[in-house]
Parts: C-alpha cells; sequence; structure tokens
DNA sequence: ATACTTGCAAATCGTTTGCAATACC
DNA sequence: GGTATTGCAAACGATTTGCAAGTAT
C-alpha cells in the first residue's frame, strides 16, 4: 500500500546490515530505532510483538525472534541475559551496563565510560575478551545510610 | 540401607538450612560440596542430574531442579544466569564473579576481592543493590597485542 | 525468475507443577 | 502418625523449526 513514509534511514540501516528491507522489518526498526518514546530500549520477543499489533502492523511471533537475532548477528542489537527464561534486546550496542529492577523485571543502562572495572585477571590462554556485562541487581528497599 | 558413611557434615549442612536430609538431597550435596575433583562447581540441573545417575543414585529430574532450588533460597548455592534458558548453579556463594567460555559454556571463577569497581552510579530512590555481577565473556582466539 | 522471507502450526528445550506414593522424625 | 519429600507424567513458557505461500530485487 503506500510504503511512501520517509523510512530511508532505516531500509538504508537494514541494506547496510544484509538484511532485505522487508515490510516486517522495516516496522520492527522502526518501532526498536525510532521509538515515538526517544532513548534506547530494552524489549523481550514478546513485548515487541505485542508493540507490533497493536500498531497494526502484521508480523508473526515467529518473524519478530528471526528478526531480533538478524539485527543482532548485524549488530544493530544486543542480547543481554539477566533472567532465566527470558531475553532482553539492547538497542544500546555501544559499551555500557545495565540496572535490573529484580521486581518488575526492567533494565536500566549504565554508561560505559563511567565505569571502571580493575584487578580483572588476564583471559586464559587461547582466549579473548568478547565483551564484559556488569549487571547491577536492585531489589525494593532503601540503600541503608552508611 | 547402609546409611552408616560419613554424611554427618551433610547432615548437618542440610539441617542448619532447615532442609531434611533426604537420601535424594544427601546424595546431591555430595556431588555439589563434595566433589572428588575438588573446588567449587558450575553446574546445570541437567548435568547434576546425569552425574547422579552415572552414580547409580536415583533421583528424578524434578527433584534434582527442586533440590537446586532450595539449596539456593538456603544461600547454599548461587544461581548465574549467562545463557538464556539455561540456569548454572555456583558452590560458591562468595562475593565473586565469572569468566565465561562461550564455546563450550563453561564459568569459571574470579574471586571478588581483586575485582573493583568504580563509577557506578547510586542504585535510584527506593532500590537497594542485590548483588552485582560480572561476567567476562571469553572467545576463541588469541588476544591481541597492544 | 529466483533467492530470500514470512506465517503458521508443530516441535523442542529447559523448567515447573499436580498429585498419589513414599520417606523422614 | 503426620508432614515433608519424591517421582512421574502432564503442563508450561519461551524459543525454534519445517515447509508452503508470499515478496523483494
Amino acid at each position: 500500500m503506500n510504503k511512501d513514509r520517509p523510512y530511508s534511514a532505516l531500509v538504508q540501516r537494514l541494506k547496510a546490515a544484509g538484511l532485505r528491507p522487508t515490510r516486517q522489518r522495516l516496522a520492527l526498526a522502526k518501532l526498536l530505532f525510532e521509538p515515538q518514546s526517544g532513548g534506547d530500549r530494552h524489549i523481550t520477543a514478546e513485548q515487541l510483538h505485542a508493540e507490533a499489533v497493536a500498531e497494526a502492523v502484521r508480523v508473526s511471533l515467529a518473524t519478530v525472534y528471526n528478526s531480533l537475532h538478524q539485527f543482532t548477528g548485524a549488530g544493530l542489537l544486543r542480547e543481554v541475559v539477566v533472567e532465566p527464561g527470558r531475553s532482553y534486546f539492547d538497542t544500546n550496542v555501544s559499551d555500557h551496563h545495565h540496572f535490573y529492577f529484580e521486581d518488575g523485571g526492567r533494565l536500566q543502562d549504565i554508561p560505559g565510560e563511567q565505569v571502571h572495572l580493575e584487578g580483572l585477571p588476564n583471559p586464559p590462554e587461547g582466549t579473548r575478551v568478547a565483551r564484559i556485562d556488569v549487571i547491577v541487581r536492585l531489589s525494593d528497599g532503601e540503600s541503608e545510610a552508611s
């Protein structure tokens, strides 16, 4: 139907990633990378699917999973594992860390530059550091005054 | 039958945790806390079940799951999430971090004392830090000479 | 035209649960 | 004896897959 919206930037992004800009990938990319709410997103496949459906985008859950993995493989997303049995996808692919609100299961970015890790042993022979994840798990309750 | 093996230490440990020292819990505790290989363990439910079966211990997988969670609730184990859809249980419950070998899915402890984290923002209002997980993900390949 | 994508429904994986039989104190 | 625990098999939720139908280049 109407494919005249200014999807050009997203089209380029997908093409650059080696992915055909199909209707569903474009719609998902729009939800992910150009959210009305601005900023970065931490979302599960089910959540993204629900959003798509809510916006009358016809996409199957299977395609949402496929797309999320393709985007991740292309470096457009970063998968974050904090809970057994549930994967989050983060639109922020830069070096950074996370707060994880255990009650509610929400994630919040911690900019990578401001955090410094010291004293880590060198990676064992024959391996290299692919990535370092720091997850600060938060629970309800006041932090005690020291 | 023969319940005369020196399980006393384990029996005490279970009792102290408020858990009845049943045959299956004792056998699992022995595999977890007194491994022939010494040292701490990072194991999945399936792996532990396989070990038990291999040692002719009759335990159902469901009981292994139950026991692992009970042990975790009692502070005898620590659950580590590094991969979607798979939980590891760590017999080291002290403050420490992990190397994760992406190929092979093995975990290795990094003592907590030697690692220092600086620059973390304060936890948001009304929350407290329950725990901080640092996961150093390793992949095959030489670390580049700088 | 042709290879890549999609959707559906079935399959899979790890994990949990219901409930009768069983083991501990 | 009475309650906690176990085992089995069915139920589960998240994710994946097979394959025919649809779509991008």
